[in-house]
DNA sequence: TCTGGGGTCCTAGGACCC
DNA sequence: TCTGGGGTCCTAGGACCC
């Protein structure tokens, strides 16, 4: 049995844990540059808020209607997400860390009753301990349980904790769940069984043609159809590595100079290498990558470019040169350019990888002692103080996020002041 | 007129997730 | 004016080999 534990709108819980004053305000979290909405509270669903909108699309309906919006904060979020994680590993031995605000657990097998009883306790414990209200949905394979929390959430009678039932009861649940809300079927995926004529959970359960789902929706619907006959089949393994590293980001103003890009791009080599040592990975290839805004009706231009290194670096150095050169490359004067970015890729172990044939073993590790000492210093300052020059000195390709909260729980200066 | 069969590797793009 | 960023997996098709 799994148990999936996922946080109720995370981002906003948090903002409203120091700020217990908009428990009864609706609340919204921006994504990265303040662009979209990427969480909000149900009271913000009310108001017809949705997730993913543009932020300057709703802004006047929200300072309408006193909607409280942040920025994301994440050293408030990811610190926060480790309480609640740690809970839910004294509670339970096989926990599987999923995102930042969900995890599976393994559960032994008992009664119906006692999964119930279980369920109620880690969402009380968590909320005791940490302050973030969860919910709880307990089944036989992660596609149910991801089922069974959606029903947890969503019905008031459930009161955030959901088991699955093991009667004729279960066909019913799933009769009444949409496919489309199914966890790993997209518009896409739900279009296309919808010309099928399979709505519900439960069509899909019981769809008998396994060859059409496999043509059409690959490999990964087949397991989901099986998870939905209890059959467990879905791996999900977090704990592995990353298999490529990415450090992309929008623009606040057009750019249309090569200089600019090459500011742009050498900030976020920067960032994706930091990522890759502190990953202890190597990578044996890097992509970038420049467009235009394809939500203007200016003209179009996206286009990228790779390297293959003769031997994996994770060298700053190295790679804002190589960069700087593939930038070259593909650059075209006179677009209006709103995106750019970097991608590290076929990423390996650092303490075990091949060197090339022409390579000298004394000069590989040249600039190691420099960039442990470089990521030491700006990991201290919580901050990029000592970067190459290559940046640029202005910050101009920094995050934009306006209404940011303090880190109430990683800075002693932002620590929470109360008034007796 | 008529041009094989079997295989590997790489890449781009689609789909999905949070 | 303003539309996120970071990630995984799968498949089809091209290029190439013998």
């Amino acid at each position: 049995m799994y148990a999936l534990v996922d946080c109720n709108s995370f981002y906003c819980s948090c903002e409203r844990l120091f700020r217990p004053e908009l428990l009864k305000r609706p609340v919204v979290v921006l994504s990265n540059n303040d662009g979209c909405i990427v969480s909000l509270t149900k009271e913000a669903k009310l108001l017809g808020l949705k997730m993913g909108e543009p932020f300057f699309k709703v802004e006047k309906l929200i300072k309408e209607k006193k909607v409280a919006y942040f920025s994301s904060n994440y050293a408030l979020y990811g610190d926060l997400s480790n309480r609640v994680m740690s809970i839910l590993e004294e509670e339970i031995n096989d926990v599987e860390v999923y995102s930042i605000d969900e995890a599976f657990l393994k559960l032994e097998a008992m009664e119906q009753f006692e999964y119930q009883r279980l369920g109620e306790k880690i969402k009380e414990r968590v909320f005791l301990e940490v302050g973030i209200p969860v919910s709880v949905g307990i089944a036989k394979t992660k596609v149910l349980a991801k089922i069974a929390n959606h029903i947890a959430k969503k019905n008031a009678e459930a009161q955030g904790v959901f088991v699955f039932p093991d009667d004729g009861k279960k066909d019913d649940v799933l009769k009444k769940f949409p496919v489309s809300e199914i966890w790993g079927i997209g518009s896409s995926s739900s279009m296309k069984l919808l010309m099928l004529k399979i709505k519900s959970a439960y069509d899909l359960k019981y769809y008998e043609n396994e060859k059409e789902i496999q043509k059409i929706l690959t490999k990964k619907g087949r397991q989901i159809q099986d998870e939905l006959r209890e059959i467990s089949c879905v791996e999900t393994e977090s704990f592995e590595k990353k298999k490529t590293i990415l450090s992309t980001k929008s623009f606040g103003a057009s750019v249309y100079l090569l200089k600019e890009l090459e500011e742009a791009i050498s900030v976020y080599i920067t960032r994706a290498c930091e990522k890759l040592r502190k990953e202890e990975s190597l990578a044996a290839s890097m992509l970038i990558f420049i467009q235009t805004n394809p939500f203007k009706e200016t003209p179009q231009y996206a286009m990228q470019a790779m390297v293959h290194f003769s031997t994996p670096t994770d060298n700053t150095f190295v790679m804002i040169k190589e960069g700087k050169r593939l930038l070259e490359k593909i650059f075209l004067e006179g677009f209006e350019y709103k995106k750019a970015g970097v991608m590290l890729m076929d990423l390996s172990d650092s303490d075990s990888f091949q060197l090339s044939l022409f390579d000298d073993p004394k000069k590989i590790n040249q600039n190691e002692n420099l960039m442990k000492v470089v990521d030491k210093i700006n990991q201290r300052y919580h901050e990029v103080v000592v970067k190459s020059l290559a940046c640029g000195t202005e910050g101009r390709w920094k995050m934009q996020r306006q209404f940011k909260s303090p880190s109430y729980t990683t800075r002693w200066s932002d620590l929470l002041k109360i008034k007796i």
